[in-house]
DNA sequence: GGTTGTTTCCAAAACGTTTTGGCTTAGAGT
DNA sequence: ACTCTAAGCCAAAACGTTTTGGAAACAACC
């Protein structure tokens, strides 16, 4: 059933087809009607393939993978393509995902770029100097990436406040009383972990603090069993009272650990952590033990897609700043934190 | 740069350049040569879109989501996919992601189908009598489905064997010398579920053991914590000394619960379960604690590709058994079963 | 009655490939 | 010298859409 057969079927010029199901003005709304009916009724799709050459947009997302096996298989990633499948399927969006191995990778950016399949990509995980930024910015193709790096006043980006999250959690920490703290981050080659660093470290020094005050962890993959062997560690100098972690993931086996060890989580030591609202775990058993900053991972995936698309459709370019939310803790009031930013 | 714009340059037909490019005998090999450099040297790819206009094959694989929040971000399923995407690149066919609520996921399939932007087909979970697959059947599509259900003699599949996998391991339990089992199984809307159930009871009653033997539970979303209280919920029955998950998520839970209750896994109590071998557990800490049966999910991604893809190219259908591989826990010997169907 | 709009339609070109069928040329066989 | 074969090349059609630039019919205005 091509656009062909159904104007032969209702005797009227394909053009007409055309115009009536693009909802163009120049038909009658007696045939526009007469086409749509038929459309449905035999079961006409326009071949997409077609009105991708002649329009010269794909209406596709490309999303390449690093196939890298320790850090794909990741909780967070899932939740995050949660929201970006969510967001492209309401705006009639396909997005195509690939893994690629690291030396291919940018192989694969070059080819989705000029055999015109997709229209936009989503970068995930940006390093320092990212070279698919490098490549994506002087191909001038639509693109968001999900993290910033040195380069981000240049290209559409959505990030939650990573800075001001765990400058907010480590005063926090302080303000509870603690003095020695524990700091179990994440995978240091990646942004958001150095940021997160320096974040907790400014805030020790805003405070008057000496930097001594944490403790230092990097939690590499696979997350789970760092989280919890790093607590293990820490416990081991006596007079850590208070943890933070990078992912809540850590945090449970924060939890875990701490408990093995016989002091109760939320009490005797207090367990903060950044919470990417992993839909799969959940946190209620561990009311109270857990003092956290929500923010939502999937919102992360929506703005994605939101901000892509909005660069193939109308050029404009942004920064997207997640909101984060405290959750009130052990009695600590909370305090929204959002934020957006435009700039071409 | 087009086609055109090479045949310009070099002075020759587009026809030459296509064949050229396409591997095509009637071709000097001279020219050949001076074609596939300036292909590269100019940084010509073929328009994917004009491709599969003219051949009417897209390669592109589509996997709808149910964008259903429980079922959708699973650890599970990210496994399968790495899988997916890495055969899928192997084969150099996309894969087209797209999440739809369950009402709508037949209009997907069915946009699919017309509108010619894939060439098949994965199918997840399915379920008893599944309208997804009674709709790629009935439109004579190439699909494959992770999992079975009855109709399953008439498509293309790839499953671990459930089946003999929990019927094994209700065996070995009870020849450890176990007199009462708790059996944590899945989601009993999923035919993988109700096939272990089937499995272990079975294995009960060939072995002259009353079904009473085990206390039945179905772990419900999400599984993290269906694991833990459910385990908890069973421990209060004094008797039980074994416990069988269906998921290694909900074992490792077992063992916290267990643990907590003063109890020592896999020496006070027998923890047995199906490993998933989800990358990001670590299971090294809980070495001796949990007897397993291997039964990789990424393998079970790759094979599902292989096998929709071979469905396009060269239109067979069969099914595929997933290896699996039991675990030498506790000293009990290993035994591999394999297994492959070939049906059309 | 001629001009000017408006409304509704359409023929033809274009998008960038692959494929079909045939055309040249050169060498081999008679 | 003539036919035949093989190698190498190409013009044109086709794939299924959208878009451009009108055309036809009719009403409205002067």
């Amino acid at each position: 059933m091509t656009i062909k057969d159904l104007a032969a079927e209702l005797d009227v010029s394909i053009t007409t087809i055309s115009r009536a199901l693009n909802g163009y003005t120049d038909v009658g709304e007696e045939t526009r009607q007469k086409v749509i009916d038929a459309a449905r009724r035999l079961g006409y799709t326009p071949n997409r393939n077609a009105q991708r050459l002649v329009t010269r947009r794909s209406h596709s997302l490309a999303w390449v993978q690093s196939d890298d096996d320790n850090k794909f298989v990741d909780p967070h990633f899932v939740e995050v393509m949660a929201g970006v499948l969510r967001e492209a399927r309401d705006d009639h969006y396909d997005v195509v995902m690939t893994s690629e191995t690291p030396e291919r990778q940018l192989a694969a950016y070059e080819r989705y770029v000029r055999d015109g399949s997709v229209d936009g990509f989503i970068v995930d995980l940006p390093m320092p100097n990212d070279p698919r930024i490098r490549f994506l910015l002087e191909a001038g193709v639509p693109f968001v990436v999900h993290g910033r790096e040195e380069r981000s006043a240049d290209y559409g980006w959505v990030d939650v406040d990573n800075y001001g999250n765990f400058y907010n959690l480590t005063k926090l920490i302080v303000a509870n009383g603690h003095k020695r703290i524990a700091f179990i981050n994440g995978d240091e080659r990646f942004l958001y972990a150095t940021t997160r660093r320096q974040a907790v470290y400014d805030a020790l020094a805003d405070l008057g603090l000496p930097p001594e005050t944490v403790t230092y962890f990097e939690g590499t993959h696979p997350m789970v069993e760092a989280g919890f062997q790093l607590t293990e560690l820490a416990l081991g100098d006596g007079s850590i009272t208070a943890f933070l972690y990078s992912s809540i993931l850590m945090a449970v086996e924060g939890v875990n650990a701490v408990s093995r060890a016989g002091k109760v989580p939320g009490q005797d030591v207090m367990i903060a952590s950044m919470n990417d609202e992993l839909q799969y775990l959940n946190l209620n058993p561990l009311e109270g033990q857990i003092t956290y900053v929500r923010s939502p991972l999937r919102a992360a995936g929506r703005a994605l897609v939101a901000e892509v698309i909005r660069q193939c459709e109308r050029k404009t370019v942004s920064g997207t700043l997640i909101p984060s939310l405290f959750e009130l803790g052990e009695g600590v009031s909370g305090e929204a934190i959002a934020g957006s930013v435009q700039f071409a």
